[in-house]
DNA sequence: CACCTAACGTAATCATTCT
DNA sequence: AGAATGATTACGTTAGGTG
């Protein structure tokens, strides 16, 4: 039963969308991104452990079924990346990386409908209305499930898919959650670091000026 | 080996919850 | 209102499978 059947699934009780319009078509237009991010080389010193979830080969019917969601709407939303899911029996946070990966690759502007002539037409104002800002409900975590993911992130901030599924079942929550803590954690904790060296280089220059 | 692409990283930002 | 923090995006890298 292949040691990743924790199958997502749970851990989604209800969308609640609060109805906050505004974006609609959300990274329509992109940050300024001044800098070069250029992702980190090798976070994980050469573990020779199993890191990463092993690859998926999706069939040619999944596939199929993929590339047809993704011509119909390149941002699909929660429930809809949920109802992908159940479709070709995967998981959820997989359909969430193919639509990444694909909007990356072929440029999801390939397919700019067919009828963009008639600019306004706005007949009917509300039929966009349908697809919402419909996201995964905001997890909470307790104060103990988070004492163990902080626990675990001092011990290892770059845990592999083994040690992600572990913490999962630990503390009753799918792996796509507690991967994406990991992620904002360090993002946080990358900021806090360089905000504590301006300061500490403020200080310094305070310092110097009373003088 | 080259190519394609799933997995996963950072950075930025949106959105919700809490104080 | 603002701080914290979970969720999602763009973009870039790493690595598994295949011709």
């Amino acid at each position: 039963m292949t040691g990743a059947a924790v199958q997502a699934a749970r851990g989604g009780p209800l969308p609640l969308a609060s109805a906050r319009l505004g974006w609609a078509t959300a990274a329509d237009r992109r940050p300024p991104r001044t800098s070069r991010p250029r992702a980190r080389r090798r976070p994980q010193t050469v573990a020779t452990k199993k890191c990463r979830r092993s690859r998926t080969l999706f069939t040619e019917e999944q596939l199929k079924i993929l590339v047809q969601a993704f011509s119909q709407n390149p941002y699909p939303g929660y429930t809809a990346k949920q109802r992908l899911a159940v479709e070709i029996n995967t998981e959820e946070s997989r359909i969430q990386i193919w639509f990444q990966n694909r909007r990356a690759r072929h440029g999801f502007l390939e397919r700019p409908k067919k009828n963009l002539g008639s600019s306004k037409d706005h007949a009917s104002p509300k039929e966009k209305m349908q697809g919402k800002q419909d996201r995964r409900c905001r997890t909470s975590y307790s104060s103990s499930q988070l004492q163990t993911l902080k626990n675990a992130f001092t011990e290892n901030p770059y845990p592999g898919i083994d040690s992600r599924e572990q913490l999962a079942e630990e503390i009753g929550v799918p792996e796509s959650r507690v991967q994406i803590w990991f992620q904002n954690r360090r993002s946080r904790l990358r900021i806090q670091r360089k905000r504590g060296l301006e300061e500490a280089s403020d200080q310094r220059q305070n310092q110097g000026q009373d003088l």
